[in-house]
DNA sequence: ACAATAATAGGAATTATTACTATTTATAAT
DNA sequence: ATTATAAATAGTAATAATTCCTATTATTGT
C-alpha cells in the first residue's frame, strides 16, 4: 500500500473521534482540511485501512460505521439517539470459548445491545 | 392489521426455510405462487410481520434478512460460503446480567460471529 | 529524471430500500 | 346483500449507501 496524503488524513479523522462515524461523516470532515476530496475516495481509504487492519468496520443496521479501536469489543446501540457505546462485555476466556465450538473457526465476533442508554432515564 | 392473502402467503414463505432469506428471496417465491406481487408489497409486509412480531429482522452486513425464528438466539456467519447458522450460546440467566449493567436498558442483543463453518474442513 | 503503477476526482452505475398515487380489496355497518 | 371505510396493492419513481469506471495525477524505486 502506497503512501497517500489523503488516506493519512482519513485515518486521522477516524482516530480522533469515539462516535463511530460514517462514510460520509469521514467525508464532510475531509472535505474541510482536504477540498477537492471525493466521496468515492473516502470509500476506497477505509475499505483500504480496513483491509490493512488499521480500523475496524461495524454495521450498524443498514448502515457503514467505521472504529479506530482494534481491540475486541461490543455495543450498546441507543434506540432513541442512536449512539453506539463501546463496552467490553466478554474477557478473552469466554470469547475463545465461545470460538472452539460448532465446529466453526471464528475470528470475529459481532455483537450489538439495542435499548435505552442513561440519557434517557426519566 | 387486516387479513391479507399477500401477507400471509410471504409469512408462510418466511417460515418454510431456515435460511435467512433476503427480501428479493422472498420475492422470487412470492412470484410463483402469486405473479402480479411487487416488491414493494414484500417489503411492506415483511415490515409489518416485525412490527407484529411475526418474524424477525437480522441485518447481515449491509442487507437485511428475516428470520422466523423468535427465540433469542445468535449466528455463525461463515465467511466462505456465507451461511448464517443459529446457535443458543448464551442462557437466559447471562443474557439478564448482561442487560442489567452499563445503566442502559436492553430490548435486544444482536451477535454474529464471522469464521468458517464446517463445510470447509482441508 | 523517469518509468511503472497505485491513487484520485468526478461522475455514472448499482443495490437495497422507501415513497407516492391511483386502484383494488377486506371488512364492518347498514 | 350493498355500501362505505380505510387498509393493501401494483407499478413506478425516488432515495441512500456504496461501488465502478476512466482519464489524470502522485508516489516511489531506479
Amino acid at each position: 500500500m502506497r503512501y497517500s496524503h489523503k488516506r493519512d488524513a482519513i485515518q486521522e479523522i477516524v482516530y480522533s473521534t469515539n462516535s463511530h462515524p460514517t462514510a460520509d461523516w469521514v467525508f464532510q470532515k475531509a472535505k474541510v482540511k482536504i477540498p477537492n476530496i471525493s466521496l468515492g475516495t473516502v470509500y476506497r481509504n477505509l475499505k483500504q485501512l480496513d483491509d490493512a487492519q488499521l480500523i475496524n468496520t461495524i454495521y450498524d443496521g443498514n448502515i457503514a460505521r467505521y472504529d479506530w479501536n482494534r481491540e475486541p469489543h461490543d455495543h450498546l446501540k441507543c434506540k432513541i439517539c442512536g449512539d453506539l457505546i463501546d463496552v467490553q462485555l466478554f474477557d478473552e476466556q469466554i470469547r475463545n470459548t465461545i470460538k472452539k465450538q460448532y465446529k466453526f473457526e471464528a475470528d470475529d465476533v459481532l455483537m450489538t445491545i439495542i435499548g435505552t442508554c442513561h440519557k434517557h432515564n426519566k
